[in-house]
DNA sequence: CATGGTTGTGGAACCGGTTCCACAACCAGC
DNA sequence: GCTGGTTGTGGAACCGGTTCCACAACCATG
């Protein structure tokens, strides 16, 4: 038994395959009997039909499919623990205006994406995470294809999602500096060929900015993702100056899982001698001992602002070309006042764990 | 300036579409004398012509798409440090065999996938984490659609793709007898409907009946994949007997955190007075601590093993029903051999951090 | 009762590929 | 020089929808 075409309705229910589609695209500007419908869905239903995508494409010319491109690094993408969110976000975005998702995942690099869209596989496209070298991106925009970035690029001409990483990073400095904090650090959450990276290390060094405090190159230092670069990066500074800091701006929680292993090592107990912020509010920030205080990222919310702003250019229509997306403080337990500096050396008690929930 | 099409190609090297359509796709059966091919190269290269995905998916009545459902619920879902590992695997199974990856994400009980192959919008899916109760599932599978399932379902009759789960756990607590530990908990990774936790605390039954030690269910609880729900399930057992358990099995290292704070709380120290194995080794399970000594899960390569069958399948090839994939213990601090009874609530010298890389 | 304006429907073209099949041109063999 | 088998190519049908446009049937109006 071969797949019911719209013909065999048409024939069923005897009339053409016009008024078939007419009549299952639901068409308000034609009018239609209510018989004539009915006798169109019965037969439809009898049959079971499902009308054939690829052939509905061709004749409309769009495919009502999002392509999502994934421009992060392997390594990369493997900690960021968020990139499901906002794949989630996405596809829902996508499904309550009638859309699918395409995803491609591309190393920096590597590969072209460009044909997703001129072969007509995609109507549009998000791309993720992509570094500052993108060149193929700033084509596609030129040629005037509906694209959206996630992520910041500089000297990007079209609209883009990201989330507000300065302004994160100011907070949480700002709050490292309101619990007494004046020796302050910052470990970046990636390579500062990554714009997230430059954001975040630009809002640290305002927040210092703004109270005077010249920065240092000393306490600042690059990761790279993962867990095993920010700890590196702590002992760096550890070494470097002949006195801990008093306090780390971690630009992501999951360097900031290295950044505590490091401190541990060294004996430096957080919050205790070291106060730490993180970023992103990872799903297991609250978890950790101590638990973060970090800056939370509306990971979902990213890929559904992200994917209506895609299917709003795919309609032609015009929209903000840069949309940043507030970020929270959450504070947990790995930020606490700076001790009075008689104290700094000296043993306290150990703080009750109370959990965030 | 429109699209070209191959029509415009065929002008342009001054032949049919039918020659068009043999060269561009390369057909080894039909003999195109060298000129004739470069012409038609040379021609599609100067208008820069792209073919249109839909008309060829139409005409083949193919769509070289692999649908990936993802089933799990959304909470499920965020705690899934492994599913962008899987994901990653799928898409680049998918392109080294010309294929792409179409996302739908669906709770589950909630929406419908059968349209995807019904309207050709993939050739093939994988289900990615159903519950037991996914009808629609059998029912695409008896009506002989190409479908396989990552994960394990209970009288699935297509082929399937999963890790090892039972022997994964059987390894675990294996280890923990090893190390003289004989009350040992079980926490599993998410409520008993999921397979994976099914066949979890099978391994760990069937490590403790090879010593021939009751199972105890006053040292079982159910988690339900987030670290709170671990943190739930460890204070239940810890309430319910007179004495803790010499150690704890945790079906994930999500849950485990939430184990290890709930320990924590309780002044118990890990893996001082309790040792933990947890499962999964997500990318943060080196650099908590301690370090979680856990069952490692080749994400990406179920992503590709789930890939490549799928596309085997499509091709009309046989494979096996069933695949496990095998896992790896990973040892690390959280575990540690049992301390002679008069020692255990002795206070020990704090273990140094060394750390796997 | 002719007229003009709806209203509902169908025929046919079209979207842009692939592929069946026919056929012309060429070659070798007898 | 005719036959028969390649070899290379093109015309046309086909995949399964959507949509332009024409037209018949019906209605109200003058």
């Amino acid at each position: 038994m071969k797949r019911p075409t719209s013909a065999d309705v048409a024939t069923l229910a005897g009339v053409s395959r016009t008024t078939v589609s007419f009549v299952l695209n639901g068409r308000e500007d034609i009018a239609i009997p209510t018989v004539t419908r009915k006798r169109v869905l019965d037969a439809a239903a009898t049959l079971g039909y499902t009308p054939h995508g690829p052939a509905r494409q061709l004749a409309q010319g769009s495919t009502h499919r999002l392509g999502l491109v994934l421009r992060q690094s392997p390594e990369q993408v493997g900690g960021d623990a968020l990139l499901v969110d906002t794949l989630h976000g996405v596809v829902e975005a996508a499904r309550t205006s009638g859309y699918r998702v395409l995803v491609e995942s591309l190393a920096p690099g590597v590969g072209s994406y460009a044909a997703l869209l001129k072969a007509h596989h995609a109507d549009g496209l998000i791309v993720s995470g992509p570094r500052h070298d993108d060149r193929e991106l700033h084509d596609l925009v030129r040629e005037g294809y509906p694209v959206v970035l996630q992520g910041e690029l500089e000297g990007f001409a079209g609209p883009s999602v990201d989330v507000d990483n300065r302004a994160g990073a100011l907070v949480a400095v700002r709050y490292l500096l309101s619990l007494g904090h004046r020796r302050i650090a910052c470990i970046t959450n990636g390579p500062l060929a990554y714009t997230a990276a430059v954001a975040r290390l630009a809002g640290y060094r305002q927040a210092l900015a703004e109270v005077d405090i010249e920065p240092d190159p000393d306490l600042e230092a690059e990761a790279d993702f993962d867990p095993a670069s920010g700890h590196r990066a702590i002992l760096r500074i550890l070494d470097v100056g002949d006195e801990p800091p008093d306090a780390v701006f971690v630009a992501s929680d999951v360097v900031a899982l290295g950044v505590l292993g490091g401190l541990r090592e060294r004996g430096l107990r957080v919050p205790t001698d070291v106060s730490i912020v993180g970023f992103d509010d990872i799903s297991l920030a609250a978890y950790v001992d101590p638990s973060l205080t970090t800056i939370r990222v509306p990971a979902r919310q990213l890929g559904l602002t992200a994917g209506a702003a895609l299917i709003e250019r795919i309609a032609g229509r015009a929209l903000d070309l840069r949309t940043l997306l507030p970020t929270e403080l959450v504070i947990r337990e790995s930020a606490q006042p700076r001790p009075a500096a008689a104290m700094k050396r000296a043993r306290t008690m150990p703080s009750t764990h109370a959990r965030a929930p």
